[in-house]
DNA sequence: CTATGATTAAAACGAACGTATGAATTATAG
DNA sequence: CTATAATTCATACGTTCGTTTTAATCATAG
């Protein structure tokens, strides 16, 4: 049973495949565009994976099944600490969100690249793909679900879910499509540095987030108002409904 | 010079490409599908768009034309009626925002099938389409950078840009992903109707796009706190940072 | 060393891809 | 009606795709 090479050949292909990926595309990469920049022949993919789904599959699942357990880790400590008490809702977002941002210094986890290729999969077009990220997911999502019922129990769930939509929506762009703007506008980066992205970006993505997340609920056309009452929502009613302005 | 048929059969590849390019992706989708779903030939494509690449531009073109006209025109408006003083924060976010998706209501516009195709676009791996996109944005885009700057004078400007970014990233993924979550989750939907997904999907957006503009701004670990000063902006420096909690 | 199973290598498979060609068809102009 | 340009059509080209096959090479156990 020799496992010596085929080890480095495994993880030489996942590495590789992962870049590729987030740079080109589940269908813009070929198999010997993979099997050629990772120096090994072509049917080294179907021979350790079986099938380019397969390695697909099994390139988010290196990252997913540690992301998964860690940010269950984090709930479970959290909501111990709590002893029963509602969660804030920051250390929430944190957990979920911030979990996967602080991915992006762990070079070992996949580093931005895996960041970068989670954010560009939510949306890809390719049904199989979309159908494994969902199952994949499934499972935290609602636990991080039910922990924001119950720390926001005055806010409809269903709105909750869509604002955890919005918050998913976000992030999945922040950490994909950073050249995308980049390109539009002249970016007005009066600051100094520009590499250090992720240390400044993740605490700007939080205060965004949390700003939507608890940001007044909308008015429909027939609805009464919906408005926060917990104390401290900063949410007053004077500002509540879909036209909230600065003055 | 006959010019009847081909009208209907320029329309038809377009309309059919459009909602096969959302579906399945560009590199996903593949000629003979788009002219077999047509009923057109397969030379149709290449005889009345030259190639696959310019098909796309064009799905696109015939859709953001008149998008970045009305986001223009609406912008003007808004200045000439507000005669010099800057406008509020909400305006700018409906205008841009809000114009986009009152085209889901508008099926000679695309409705939501071009929505949704734009949604996944702003991430797709193909390098000619994110360029060409930026192309298509960048004077809107600026237009509207500039309109937020002269309304948030406080806020600095490298702030804002990301603040768009992530209203950006929400709103896309919002009108593209329609599915994923869904599959995820039990969805939450207590109330009645499902289908009119739009009208309720927009304040909901919005509320969720000004509370995270509007949220207090990110500490960094070296920088001094910068909070809004602006009277009406909700936030207080008690819950300034990215640690805004509830309670 | 030899036998055995795991891995790598080179080559080929049929299918599907985007595009191009030239003839047939259709519509319009004079 | 005839001539001419625009469009549609059937078909084929050359490439690239993911996968498979068969043989060669490697590492380890007995």
């Amino acid at each position: 049973m020799a496992e010596v090479k085929s080890v480095d050949t495994r993880e030489r292909i996942l590495d590789v495949a992962e870049r590729l990926f987030m740079g080109h595309g589940y269908d813009g990469t070929s198999m010997r565009m993979i099997t050629s920049e990772a120096a090994v022949n072509l049917a080294a993919v179907n021979y350790h994976f079986g099938s380019k789904e397969s390695l697909m599959q099994e390139v988010f699942r290196r990252r997913l099944d540690w992301l998964n357990e860690e940010r269950m880790r984090v709930l479970n400590t959290l909501e111990r600490e709590a002893a029963g008490k509602a969660l804030k809702p920051s250390q929430i977002v944190d957990g979920f969100f911030g979990t996967l941002l602080r991915m992006a210094d762990d070079e070992k986890r996949g580093g931005t690249t895996f960041l970068r290729l989670l954010g560009r999969t939510l949306t890809d077009p390719s049904e199989f793909i979309r159908t494994f990220l969902a199952h994949e997911y499934a499972a935290v999502v609602d636990r991080y679900k039910e922990a924001l019922f119950k720390a926001l129990p005055d806010v409809p769930k269903a709105e909750i879910v869509w604002r955890f939509h919005f918050m998913l929506g976000a992030t999945s762009y922040a950490i994909a499509g950073t050249d995308a703007l980049r390109l539009v506008t002249d970016w007005q980066i009066e600051e100094s540095d520009s590499i250090d992205r992720m240390d400044r970006l993740v605490p700007r993505l939080m205060s965004f987030l949390l700003g939507g997340l608890r940001s007044p609920l909308p008015q429909f056309s027939d609805a009464a108002a919906t408005v926060e009452t917990k104390a401290g929502h900063t949410t007053t009613a004077a500002n509540a409904g879909p036209a909230v302005d600065s003055k």
